[in-house]
DNA sequence: GCCCGATTCGTTAGCGCTAACATGAAGTGA
DNA sequence: TCACTTCATGTTAGCGCTAACGAATCGGGC
């Protein structure tokens, strides 16, 4: 191999002075038809145009990101986990970034603490990020952030919705739950029973939150709640203890897949769903309809939690926001067939 | 606000001569502890770390970028898509490359077209990134790349098998289809029906030939397919057709959420799996233990096409690797309870 | 003592781009 | 006609970093 210093490097990428040398102008001008500026004439522009056509230039974002001192670039901080929401929200926000020119980077942690979080969002800000956005579902990712210095603008996703001073966007778990446990109220169960997500996640909290008041203020009488992680395995065995007892006949699941461990409960132990016992999930995943029976369940929209995120964060971008703005994104309900009236 | 170039801008971020003058030392000193280079005095090393964490010092990769030519980030091309594989992959793949020290950066397409795929890339190359991946599991995704300049190194998830010219990291679908075939063919079953995915998708093809293929060597006649996507719904549809045709007792579905969707039409249509019929899916979605019945499945093991995938971009980026080399990753059975013996 | 090589550092010159200012030409109003 | 703005472009100076080279210092072997 030549030595690059010593020799013309042969085949390099064209850049800006090459363009402007064959169109004939100075690589400022190039570099004004590239940002659209105005103060070029139309005939400059379309010899420019085709100069860089002709060499299949591309302009180095690394050069100008150094020169202007910011990037496109938007850091995204989630969780490794193929959980339908937080997966469908990734998703989601990616492209809602890309329609809008970012390029997003994201930074998966295995666990949601306080250290991964901390190094998350630092290898972030020394990409020079424009933005961060933080699905930060756990009360340990939440408190990482506190500390996290504000001169980047940052923007929680499913963060703590009682904590002040963060711009935030979340789904209005609480009136998801109501919804719920009101639609299985008003089927005429006298009360519903809850298989809870785990307890350091915001969005089991407020499921739970919501479940209870409504029930409250119905004023039935809270059953104790079965405590599970988000699987179904942690729904079946849920499902197996409440399966055993007469006196229940309504359960609201904390998410879908819940649902589905206790559907297959009450399967094998005999108890027909609705029949003898309604259940509601949460999430909506695409298979929900497809369960044994028709899932009845809560719908937030991904797509617009993602969307708000993505408005919030480019107002904390150009400078309009102070970073303490919160949207929150009400869902659904979606009625199927696992609901009923009790038997009595 | 002040004019940035008529005033000293306050606040503005440490860089390495900032650390230089604090430690006493030059910039390039500062750079060589940075890059970990020998011939450096150990005294000197620690100066230069005390100085960097009195300042809060971090490296602007922009500019790295700029004077090496080459870049930390790793672009990943892939479907806009909740799938369970795909969504799986890329997580792992994000985790395998952080973990490496790179940075990730994904765009997500909507749709598979030649177009979206290529803007995708060139977008990619716009960064200059260091290696791209992309997630090419249908015939036009594939296409596409045929066009893309191969100055980059490039690796292809999932692309056609067939295609020579290319690194490529694949699951052996059809290895996995015989795992699926077989384990019906002994248990007794005269013939398998099969519920394909959508035509245009190598992964189902895949399936689809081991199929055929175990069915042929077995002396089995291939009864139709029914095509279908993979949702849980196109599963439904299907199933609905086979449960009305009683010498239907085996089935091997494309994937679990068309597993899930026969299963449900099975149920409806009285036919009991495994009693009557059986089913056998594919992924092994985390919930496939609890389906009604629980799933036997095939699972292809995503962590390892990531880590493979990730290896080999890696040695192209090297430059060990002309880019031709292809791993192939051999999924396995679970055994669950949706297969049994046919009643004669 | 002297020479040679290794070690440890500093100096210089870019990487490709944008922002600010400079320049010259063309138009405008009195 | 002349000052005065507007437009279209060029020139210059960095952004923060690394690579290449050069210079000083140090430690032996003879």
């Amino acid at each position: 191999m030549d030595h690059p210093s010593s020799s013309v490097r042969v085949n390099r990428e064209p850049a800006m002075t090459d363009v402007a040398r064959l169109a004939g102008v100075s690589h400022q001008t190039v570099s004004r038809v590239l940002n659209g500026h105005p103060n070029v004439r139309e005939e400059t522009r379309l010899r420019v145009r085709a100069a860089i056509a002709q060499l299949g230039y591309r302009p180095n974002r690394a050069a100008r990101t150094l020169a202007t001192g910011r990037s496109q670039l938007i850091g995204v901080v989630a969780q490794n986990s193929t959980l339908f929401g937080p997966s469908s929200l990734l998703a989601a926000f990616e492209l809602a970034a890309a329609a809008q020119g970012f390029v997003v980077s994201v930074r998966r942690v295995k666990v949601l603490d306080r250290d991964s979080i901390t190094a998350a969002v630092e290898h972030h800000r020394e990409q020079r990020a424009a933005g961060i956005v933080v699905i930060a579902p756990t009360a340990a990712a939440d408190e990482a952030l506190a500390e996290v210095p504000t001169d980047t603008p940052l923007v929680t996703v499913d963060g703590d919705p009682e904590r002040a001073g963060a711009a935030l966007v979340t789904v209005d778990q609480e009136a998801g739950a109501r919804l719920a446990v009101r639609h299985l109220l008003e089927a005429g169960h006298e009360t519903v029973w809850h298989v809870s997500g785990p307890a350091d996640w915001f969005d089991a909290a407020g499921r739970m939150r919501g479940w209870r008041r409504t029930l409250e203020e119905a004023g039935a009488e809270a059953p104790p709640v079965s405590p599970a992680d988000w699987s179904a395995a942690s729904g079946y065995r849920a499902g197996l203890m409440l399966a055993r007892m007469p006196e229940v006949t309504a359960v609201f699941a904390a998410n879908d897949h819940l649902a589905l461990g206790i559907l297959r409960a009450m399967y094998e132990r005999g108890r027909s769903v609705p029949g003898d016992v309604s259940v509601v999930g949460f999430d909506d995943v695409p298979e929900a309809g497809y369960f044994i029976p028709p899932l009845t369940t809560v719908r937030p929209d991904f797509d617009t939690v993602a969307a708000q995120a993505l408005s919030l964060l480019l107002s904390g971008i150009s400078g309009e926001e102070n970073g303490t703005a919160r949207r929150v994104v009400t869902p659904t309900l979606v009625e199927r067939d696992s609901v009923g009236s009790p038997t009595r």
